[in-house]
DNA sequence: ACCTGAACACCGTTCAAGT
DNA sequence: ACCTGAACACCGTTCAAGT
């Protein structure tokens, strides 16, 4: 009864049918198993959650190499880093919401985390301003992470729209800037991603040149 | 039976108990009542934990008139709204984890977002941008709400505790950067938080000028 | 030693029956 | 018309009993 069986079984469930399909008895039915062996290889729920939030951040940095990726400057890696996390979860949509658990701390999370920051310190920041800037930047993704809903595909009506028919619906005599930039409310996920860590990589640029 | 009552009902269990601890039955039981008594109120559970979320985003502002904020100028306005937005999380941490829900589009919610982007357009920025800077903002935020755990006060073993433990438990040769940076490691939530704000208001700076 | 059926104490939601 | 007890179909977790 090898642990990856299990871990494996658990993913497959949340990608076919979401992260509030997997549930105990579901795993253990699909393992034709019962519940009570579940907790031989899993402490509780939050530790199997763990493996699968883990399995996902194992799917990132396929194909560049570390020196390679270490070469290319603190800039292009940090933004690769970042937007291939971000990739990661946009293709595991339904295992975004496991993600609230807490820091991913599992070995692929590590990994990623190991280079990021080993690019950041080879380019001479100073270790204080590195690790400042991975939490900054996984917090960031995690930020958009988590509130990315429904199926993969181009469905308008996703997470957001409930909030999009209510930026429409708004009151434009109470909420006059918004009813301004409604047409750009709610901002794609994919764009206001971008934006964002842009942003962010030029105020990092702009507090080396600084220091 | 108003309304009012039974959402102040739910904040105290969940200020007192814990998100988990707010169930239908727990609030009905609360109220003297029963849990169906509270679906003529509300549609469904997600419905109350809106409104127990817009209640959080009601204490933000208080104290700062519509056209003081304005008059602040965008970086100091921007600063000013997403760093209530993070004390408010900060003062009701339980409240922390029901914004996963989606995006907050409460009446008090909106009220927040009115005027940050107000003040935005007020400084001459372009509806596109004012519209891509909230939604980053505010995605920030929320990228550190969701992780604030634990009870107020100094409790060093958070919510950040095990990834605390595991950092420093990580092999340092497998890992030698994130070793080598690991006293820094996990970054106080507060100091991360307005790290990374005060880097994405240099990218909007930076941003504005080359514009 | 390893596995598991059945139980315990919970959920969100609904509906027939009461006032 | 408004309210609600009781039920339905689920949970995570545990433990005595089986092999």
């Amino acid at each position: 009864m090898p642990l990856e069986r299990i871990v494996a079984a658990a993913v497959q469930i949340v990608d076919e049918e979401g992260a509030e399909a997997l549930s105990m008895r579901t795993l253990a039915q699909r393992l034709g198993s019962g519940t009570a062996t579940l907790y031989r290889h899993f402490e509780n729920r939050a530790a199997l959650v763990a493996h699968v939030v883990d399995r996902m951040f194992g799917g990132i940095g396929i194909g560049i190499g570390d020196d390679e990726l270490a070469a290319m400057g603190w800039r292009d890696a940090c933004r690769t880093t970042v937007q291939a996390m971000f990739d990661a979860v946009s293709r595991h949509r339904n295992v975004a919401p496991l993600l609230v658990e807490g820091i991913p701390v599992g070995p692929n999370a590590m990994a990623v985390r190991e280079r990021c920051i080993a690019a950041l310190l080879a380019d001479g920041f100073p270790p204080r301003v590195a690790a400042h800037t991975y939490a900054t930047l996984s917090r960031f993704v995690l930020g958009f992470a988590i509130q990315i809903r429904g199926h993969h595909g181009a469905d308008r009506s996703d997470g957001d729209g409930e909030a999009s028919t209510a930026f429409r619906a708004a009151d434009p005599s109470r909420y006059p800037a918004t009813a301004a930039v409604s047409d750009w409310l709610p901002v794609p996920l994919e764009d206001e991603f971008r934006f964002g860590l842009e942003l962010l990589l030029d105020g990092l640029g702009r507090l080396r040149e600084d220091g």
